[in-house]
RNA sequence: GCCAGAGUAGCUCAGUGGUAGAGCAGAGGACUCAUAAGCCUUUGGUCGACGGUUCAAUCCCGUCCUCUGGCACCA
């Protein structure tokens, strides 16, 4: 069985979960579990950065002590991945001995190599926001902003990793594995990047301005600053376990792509002679109206409300349906209804519901066999067998909103199907020919349905679940085999009535604007 | 400024060297198993602008306009 080791970035403790920590969980869990269904045995890792300034900050703030205030903030970000039915392995805290224990490993065996080395930095320091400035921080008269109070000249010392010397092998490595990013244009871009000069990256932060964080082994005098501690959590938390390593793959968001996770993780874990992971999937971001969504942009629409309110596979359909992984999309709340109604409420939900009603009716509730294969039946299975064929490299190319859009289109057929088939109609007459066929066709039907909801089961799990249960139907344990066409289902006791995604309350009509005076 | 990518029906997008398609939304219809759902039919577009190549361009080339993204080292 082939290993496939998927992980998420680890989010920033200095804040609360919002749509991008959710969508980031739902498209790595629908890979996982897409992974998962194809017979990869996966290892999916999650977790959050809890080390910096920031964090030091807000603990402060708070007057806790900073591993109280991860403690606190971090139960947050667990607590999202059940409400989105996240399918995670493990769960990593960078403040946890495990990955405290191999970031020092790692930074003690290049140090030993004389990959990093200690050196000055002479800039101009803010001591009110405790950092260094830019020449572009400057106002165009050439003073600082107010909001950074005195500003001074100083010299500080740090150690720097030796990334400059990696950077033709980068490049090297980056134009013979040309799938190593996702998507391809990402690629061009890191290359792109990489034509100008790399300099070497600065790892650590004096002890009087940073406590939190790991001590660097070399030198207590000094921890680790940002990259060489959060990105080695994908390795810490396997560093035991090479076979799951050695097929490692990141999702992140484009914002983090360029330089740490293309330029900084491969050169580090080239330098300390790990091997690289198989590949970086970048997604984008969601919008409102062609703006970021975040706290700080102020837009008030809250999705994780939408997950309260329609539950998590609604909430995962819409978000894995409407992104094009790597490309932005917009989030509203219209176009979340627009996809919850026609696809899953008419579409879906509505065939299931008349499948339960007219088996029930028509069956005594119990599938029967189908008897015979006309037109209508042949066309409807040759289309399934080309929409699962299509299905299968959508999904291993991560065209997921794609692979959706197939399975619908069958949904539709199989609608289209019963209407033509009548089976209302079939019940009435009295002929032989009439009730095969009326058995037929609600053996068919079933059938399709249960193919669909096989399909689409990385990404709506707890609808498929629900679906198979009122169809009185247990999968087998290989999901492959669950995908051919046949009479699975033929005597199963099917459920009464089910109604899975009920059509929300119109939106109350605005009242009628006061006449304008 | 430089480098990528994109500009196609109201919206989201697909597509091809021979004068354009889907889904949703809109309109009409027949039906009734069903969540006022489903099905059938149908109204919408000088395919960003201007030139060029070609018998022929939305698709190839050039220029321009608009938009999006990337352009490090933030110690």
């Amino acid at each position: 069985m082939k290993s496939f080791y998927i992980t998420t970035a680890i989010d920033y403790v200095n804040g609360s979960p919002h749509l991008g920590h959710a969508y980031e969980k739902v498209l790595t869990d629908t890979i996982a579990r897409f992974r998962r269904q194809m017979g990869d045995r996966v290892h999916f890792l999650t977790g959050v950065d809890e080390h910096g300034q920031k964090v030091q900050a807000s603990a402060k703030k708070k007057g806790i002590a900073p591993q109280q205030f991860c403690d606190e903030v971090s139960a947050e970000f667990r607590a999202l991945l059940p409400k989105l039915t996240i399918t995670n392995d493990d769960f990593i805290r960078t403040t946890e001995e495990r990955h405290q224990t191999v970031v020092r490993a790692v930074l003690q065996q290049l140090f030993d190599k004389g990959e990093i080395y200690q050196a000055e930095y002479k800039g101009f320091y803010s001591t009110r926001q405790e950092q260094f400035l830019q020449e572009k921080d400057r106002l165009p008269d050439g003073t600082w902003p107010e909001l950074f109070g005195e500003v001074t000249e100083i010299v500080e010392s740090n150690y720097f990793f030796k990334l400059k010397q990696y950077q033709e092998w980068l490049v090297e490595f980056l134009t013979t594995n040309e799938t190593f990013i996702f998507p391809a244009y990402r690629q061009k871009q890191v290359l792109e990047f990489l034509k100008e000069p790399l300099n070497d990256l600065c790892i650590s932060r004096p002890r009087e301005r940073l406590e939190w964080g790991i001590p660097l082994p070399f030198d207590a005098g000094y921890v680790t600053y940002v990259w060489f501690d959060a990105l080695l959590n994908y390795y810490s938390a396997v560093a035991d376990r090479p076979e799951i390593w050695a097929e490692a793959h990141h999702v992140i968001g484009k914002d983090i792509l360029v330089p740490p996770h293309a330029v900084y993780w491969p050169i580090m874990l080239k330098a300390a002679g790990i091997s690289l992971p198989k590949g970086i999937i970048a997604h984008g971001w969601w919008m409102t109206r062609g703006a970021k969504m975040s706290k700080s942009t102020g837009n008030a629409l809250n999705p994780l409300d939408l997950v309260t309110e329609f539950g998590a596979d609604a909430f995962r359909y819409f978000l894995i349906r409407e992104m094009n992984v790597g490309q932005d999309s917009d989030f509203t709340r219209e176009q979340f209804l627009v996809r919850y109604n026609s696809e899953l409420a008419n579409n879906l939900g509505n065939l299931v519901n008349r499948t339960l009603n007219m088996t029930t009716r028509f069956a005594g509730g119990v599938v029967p066999a189908a008897e015979v294969e006309e037109d209508l039946e042949k066309s409807l299975r040759d289309l399934w067998t080309k929409t699962r064929d299509e299905f299968l490299p959508l999904c291993e190319g991560y065209q997921f909103h794609t692979a959706l859009e197939r399975a619908m289109v069958f949904l539709t057929e199989t609608n289209a199907y019963i209407e033509k088939r009548a089976p209302w109609k079939l019940g009435k007459s009295t002929e032989a020919k009439d009730a095969a066929l009326l058995r037929t066709s609600l053996a068919t039907m079933a059938e399709a349905l249960r193919l669909a909801v096989a399909i689409i089961q990385h990404v709506t799990p707890t609808t498929t679940e629900k679906i198979n249960a009122v169809l009185g139907y247990t999968p087998g344990a290989v999901w492959r085999d669950e995908l051919n066409w046949g009479g699975k289902l033929t005597g199963a006791k099917v459920a009464g009535a089910l109604v899975l995604f009920p059509r929300p309350a119109p939106p109350e009509k605005p009242a009628a604007p006061a006449k304008l005076a």
